[in-house]
DNA sequence: CGTCTGGTTGATACGACTCAAATTTGGTGG
DNA sequence: CCACCAAATTTGAGTCGTATCAACCAGACG
């Protein structure tokens, strides 16, 4: 599989063997079932090898937030095991393969590999950078341009793991999880992208999207893609090689 | 000075003689003052010794969302050498003496230290968990029921290390902080804080803030403790050891 | 074919925003 | 110690973005 972590930093046949082997245990999950609970105690490192999760968070009055979505080649919580507990869940969106590495694992993967160290490191502050912009654009953003910022991120997401070209993506996110993830009802989510159609950014339907302009899609979003920090040697890679 | 990282593990003498070594270098930075700025290369971790802090970013339009806050014994970017550029600025809320670590002091810190070496992934965890549980409050909280989730959760790290006690604590954000803070504009804060004193929730003035009766304001604000991650054994010692 | 999930539409309500002004607080210098 | 100024807080009136509630529709699936 095309790792994430090759945006960061080339890997070289050894490390990606060694990240192989790491991932050789896995299993699927059916679409919306949950691959941990909030309460558990953390066993593996989870690492998205086909389809999407996310990660969410629920509320005593029913209330839920999608925190965070995963793609392929995002590793769920990379160091997990020093907590005690899981203080959210993550839920399968489509039916996924995911890669269940041990602490032992880990170790092995990390000992000895400071390219693939320094790489998950930098894969954790991505991560953190991600879930800021995220608190920005709930506190921030119009529902449109949330919307819009959104989009474009995974869009960016994708095409980094060699998933997404020419403004063209798989998107299995419904209406629904659009909803959850942006902090607005599907019905004002539902009458949101039908303003971004009706405007000529995007098309979106049989969970294909093509983002028709992105250039305006980036002004209307206000999208800096700094923070994905994808100004590294890697970046210039095929991410398909 | 007690740092946060106790609240973790308890710290051997010569832990704690390491960490104040590194932290030797401190500055002072004037209130409204910036820290580091969005776009600055990455040069030094900084440990808050006193004073508040915040993490904000700023959009073209000019809005400004404060995405983290930071309260005496927090450490604001651990790792964050490996990034090439800050995709967000940190900013001084009251004067502020914090200590700038070099990446060879933070290599001093942790090498032949694993209990300070775990303490500080523990304080990322922490930090990340944080952040998820401010998406939630913005993506799904009220007005009302977020300024309570906000008070709370500081009031709560005070208590950690050892700056709040008795439902007290100093709270030096002006409203127009607690709006960047909350997604709100400061007129709604001002409104919102009013409700929480008329249902003898809260005293709040003179950057005092009391928090009357911590159980209301728990079922008020769906405050689940958990996310802080502080059932380590270093909850069970007194904070000011 | 009936059922179910996801998407769409319409009517109405309300929480939070905007703009503008008044008041209070805290700091500073005379 | 008081006068002054800027910053922070408070109040009021009016508006708007998004939520709510309730149907209805289309395609997928068994």
């Amino acid at each position: 599989m095309a790792s994430k972590l090759e945006a960061f930093t080339r890997l070289s046949a050894d490390d990606r063997e060694a990240l192989a082997l790491a991932a050789k245990n896995f299993r699927f999950v059916e679409a919306r079932r949950d691959v941990v609970s909030e309460g558990d105690k953390p066993r593996f490192v989870h690492l998205v090898l086909d389809g999407w999760a996310c990660r969410y968070k629920q509320l005593p009055d029913g209330k839920r937030q999608i925190v965070a979505l995963f793609v392929p080649g995002d590793f769920c919580d990379v160091n997990v095991f020093i907590l005690k507990a899981m203080d959210h869940s993550i839920g399968a969106i489509t039916r996924l393969k995911v890669a269940m590495i041990s602490p032992e694992d880990m170790n092995a993967l990390t000992w000895e590999r400071p390219r693939i160290t320094q790489a998950l490191w930098w894969h954790e502050l991505v991560t953190a950078a991600v879930q800021r912009e995220w608190t920005l654009n709930l506190g921030q953003r119009s529902a449109y341009e949330r919307l819009a910022h959104l989009l474009i991120e995974l869009y960016m997401r994708l095409e980094t793991v060699g998933r997404a070209r020419n403004g063209h993506c798989d998107f299995p996110l419904t209406q629904g999880d659009l909803a959850d993830a942006t902090g607005l009802t599907s019905v004002h989510v539902n009458r949101t992208l039908q303003e971004l159609r009706r405007d000529g950014l995007i098309e979106l339907e049989r969970k294909q999207l093509h983002i028709l302009d992105m250039s305006r899609m980036n002004d209307v979003a206000m999208f800096n893609p700094n923070y994905l920090h994808l100004d590294h040697e890697g970046r210039h890679l095929d991410a398909n090689a």
